[in-house]
DNA sequence: CCACACCCTGAAGCTACTATAGAGTCAATG
DNA sequence: CATTGACTCTATAGTAGCTTCAGGGTGTGG
């Protein structure tokens, strides 16, 4: 099969399959005479696979490692649990930081009410006064 | 003040100042004999506030919506208003999202109770046989 | 033979920075 | 007065995971 076949298959646009290519997540292909990349079922398995793994929002990174590890089908999984375990923990952190930064914005969005003059709009004047700390160093890939 | 200083009280970089500058969420400084950028507490109030609302996830795309509105101090504050309702809902979609992801994931993981070889492994198997569906539109900036 | 759908490469754009390199400025010290 | 060291300047490239574009080549149906 022909490269738009392929991405068809797997959901994602044919220039997203040559990135995985360039960034080796996916090997190259076979090339007709006319230079055309030429998939077969492997492919299709392995690139169902990447896009399932970004469905999770795993890193490339963390695809990378989980698919180097299912290369070695004789070896234990333990490696792979854990490389599964840290993105939960990713995920997990993520929610608890976004729902942190939510209670901080629901209490800023209580200092207004009602329309007002921009001059006395509480958002506004809460925004200004919050205490500006430095970024905290961010553990996970999850923006 | 100088950069250095001004980004001490911001709690960033001098990096950071001085992108905000070439990006125009922060108004150019005057300049030094010597060329250094000079800054005063206009300045000061201006990069917290950027600062403060990137504490809070907003994109460079809220913050100058905000700041611009915020510029016209005898309007209503609805549009100020508008604008937080709408990250707030950024956030809240994006806690949802994470929240269904750790849960596909958490049943994933039970698939694989104890360790055993990687082609038995129970997360391997169901990693390659979801259903592989199309990326859905990010309706936020939060990743 | 030509239109049209598909494919190719390489480079740039996106977000919000961060990190260099190489050079200039300035206050304090010897 | 010369030098050291901390600071500043510009310009450029890198990060993640793609998307978009420009400028071509391939292959099939009419
Ligand atoms: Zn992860
Ligand atoms: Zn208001
Ligand atoms: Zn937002
Ligand atoms: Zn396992």
């Amino acid at each position: 099969m022909k490269i738009g076949e392929l991405a068809h298959v797997a959901q994602c646009t044919v220039e997203t399959v040559r990135y995985y290519e360039k960034e080796g997540l996916l090997p190259a292909a076979t090339r007709t005479a006319g230079n055309f990349r030429q998939y077969g079922p492997a492919h299709v398995e392995r690139l169902r696979f990447i896009r399932n793994c970004r469905a999770l929002d795993m890193s490339h990174g963390e695809i990378r490692t989980l698919l180097s590890l299912a290369d070695q089908p004789g070896a234990g999984c333990g490696a792979i649990n854990a490389v599964f375990d840290q993105h939960i923990a990713h995920v997990d952190e993520r929610i608890q930081e976004l729902v942190q930064l939510k209670a901080q914005l629901s209490s800023l969005r209580k200092r207004c009410q009602a329309e007002q003059a921009v001059d006395a709009c509480g958002i506004l004047h809460g925004l200004a006064a919050m205490e500006t700390e430095a970024k905290h160093k961010r553990h996970t890939h999850l923006g």
